[in-house]
RNA sequence: CGGGGUGUAGCGCAGUCCGGUCAGCGCACCUGCUUUGGGAGCAGGGGGUCGGGGGUUCAAAUCCCCCCACCCCGACCA
């Protein structure tokens, strides 16, 4: 292990896949393009799974399973989609030892085979809404892989509901977007950007998508979930009708939506530091790590006494106690900031002489000394508080990294800069959003929908604009 | 698919140009002893078909041919 981490500053990249192998999130797996989520890194996504699993419940969903593989000939029937979709998926020709009649697709999402299931189980406006989530891998054979934010395997959730009007589909769809911009701001202590995106944009086969657009340290954007709405254009392919109330038949209006392990990925990159990962309490494997100290048996026994009623005072809390004999204190201290855990709590003889103990916290370093008694409440309330003051330091940082861009000259100094978000008019053409890319790489994250209405000019090319959107540049 | 690079111990590398005690170093690992309020010290030890195949040679990590894999930079993407 090296005894230090690349600066953020120095290389960026190279500090993001430090911090994944030194915190030990993942490693990298023999198989091209694809990672092993290693246990740290994966009780981390458990945490992030179990919260949004709630969610999606609490909202009337419920979960299923559809098969990994998907007859080659589903595809072909949404234009959009197969488009979309087939130069990234992998194809299984062979099973059996003999060649197949029919090539099977290993899914990178799951739209039409569960349409082809949808086609079967609704037969009347009375089976909708139906409201299905699965948990599940996918495969895209992406061209250039990154840890967490783009594997050529991914986990992820993929909700696939059907509504019997266009205006329920469209509330699901909203619905969904604040579900994760609520997990994403409140869980990750990420705030977003969440709107619409330009149709350039959009998911393939959907009417309109929506995403929830966060910023990293180094100004660039993620985008961090995204929900569509689908419309009729999977249930005309498919041919998922129902018989109305009056005795008509209609298609249904379709939602799908998605969030995965690349948000994994934004956690490292929104709230890392130069000593490591910075981790959220709310989703933080350990909460808390107690690192005894003792020189002597004779103190160790003391120590271990005061460790154990200081445990049982944490209760519901994740606490770690690393009482590794091999490792010294600073290996210990190094070890845990690189894992980002939030709270760090020392406890040796002359903390329990003086009946306290030392708390730091990760996020700001700050230390102080609590008394033993009141160790519980306090460690519960400096949890609370560093939770929320990651979401601010992150919503300050993303504040001081965003400018509002009129002029044309600006436009493009702005964006070919060292990144952040530009908020400008855009004058809804297609033609010049794809301009913008060309010249600064640079591409509308979204359209935020909280912001007011305001007309104005386009601020690449001149034309008159009714809104104004959000253009950084992407992972 | 274009351009650039790398394959030698678990990880990181030296050795390759100029064939011949070059199978080596650091970290990690194992054993023992001593240490422990910010990445401990000493002593001893284990671990390799040098990416794969073929060729040249008395002799190949080193030279030649073929293959494979991975990484970085672009185009595509949650």
């Amino acid at each position: 292990m090296a005894k230090k981490l690349t600066a953020q500053a120095d290389d960026f990249s190279a500090w993001y896949n430090e911090v994944i192998a030194k915190a030990e999130l993942a490693d990298n797996a023999p198989t091209r393009g694809c990672m092993v989520i290693r246990p740290y890194g994966f009780a981390l996504w458990e945490n992030m799974v179990a919260v949004l699993d709630r969610m999606f419940k609490e909202t009337g969903h419920v979960n299923a399973y559809f098969p990994l593989l998907i007859p080659d000939s589903f595809f072909q029937k949404e234009a959009e989609h197969v488009e979309g979709f087939s130069p990234e998926c992998a194809v299984v020709t062979h099973g059996g030892g003999k060649k197949l009649e029919e090539s099977l697709m290993v899914r990178p999402t799951s739209e039409t085979i569960i349409a082809d299931m949808y086609a079967r189980w609704i037969q009347s406006y009375r089976d909708l809404p139906l409201l299905i989530n699965q948990w599940a891998n996918v495969f895209r054979w992406e061209l250039r892989p990154r840890a967490f934010l783009r594997t050529t395997e991914f986990l992820w959730q993929e909700g696939h509901t059907a509504h019997a009007t266009a205006a329920e589909a469209e509330e699901e769809t909203l619905r969904i977007l604040d579900i994760y911009r609520t997990f994403a701001e409140d869980y990750m202590a990420i705030p977003v950007l969440y709107g619409p995106k330009t149709d350039a944009e959009k998911f393939p086969g959907a009417l309109q998508t929506y995403a929830i657009e966060g910023m990293m340290k180094d100004g660039k954007a993620l985008q961090m979930g995204t929900s569509h709405d689908l419309g009729q254009n999977f249930s005309r392919a498919f041919n998922i009708d129902f018989q109305t109330r009056d005795g008509s038949r209609e298609h249904v209006y379709q939602t799908s939506w998605g969030m995965s392990t690349r948000t994994v990925g934004a956690i490292i990159m929104a709230h890392g530091d130069d000593r490591g990962l910075v981790l959220p309490p709310r989703l933080a494997p350990h909460q808390v790590v107690v690192i005894p100290i003792a020189k002597s048996d004779e103190e160790q026994a003391v120590v271990q006494e005061a460790v154990d009623k200081l445990v049982a005072s944490l209760e519901g809390v994740r606490v770690k106690v690393d009482d590794r004999e091999q490792f010294g204190l600073g290996w210990k201290f190094t070890e845990w900031e690189t894992k980002g855990v939030p709270l760090r709590v020392e406890l040796g003889p002359r903390d329990i002489a003086s009946g306290q103990a030392v708390v730091v916290r990760r996020d700001t370093g700050e230390k102080e000394f609590v008394s033993l008694e009141t160790l519980g409440k306090r460690v519960g309330d400096l949890l609370e508080t560093v939770q929320r003051d990651m979401f601010q330091r992150a919503l300050d940082f993303r504040e001081a990294r965003s400018r509002e861009i009129r002029d044309r000259e600006a436009f493009v100094s702005a964006a070919n800069g060292d990144g952040g978000f530009i908020h400008a008019h855009w004058c809804g053409d297609p033609a010049c959003e794809a301009a913008v890319k060309d010249e600064t790489r640079n591409t509308i994250r979204c359209v935020p929908m909280d912001w007011e209405a305001d007309s104005g000019v386009c601020a690449y090319c001149g034309r008159a604009s009714e809104r104004k959107v959000v253009y950084a540049q992407a992972y």
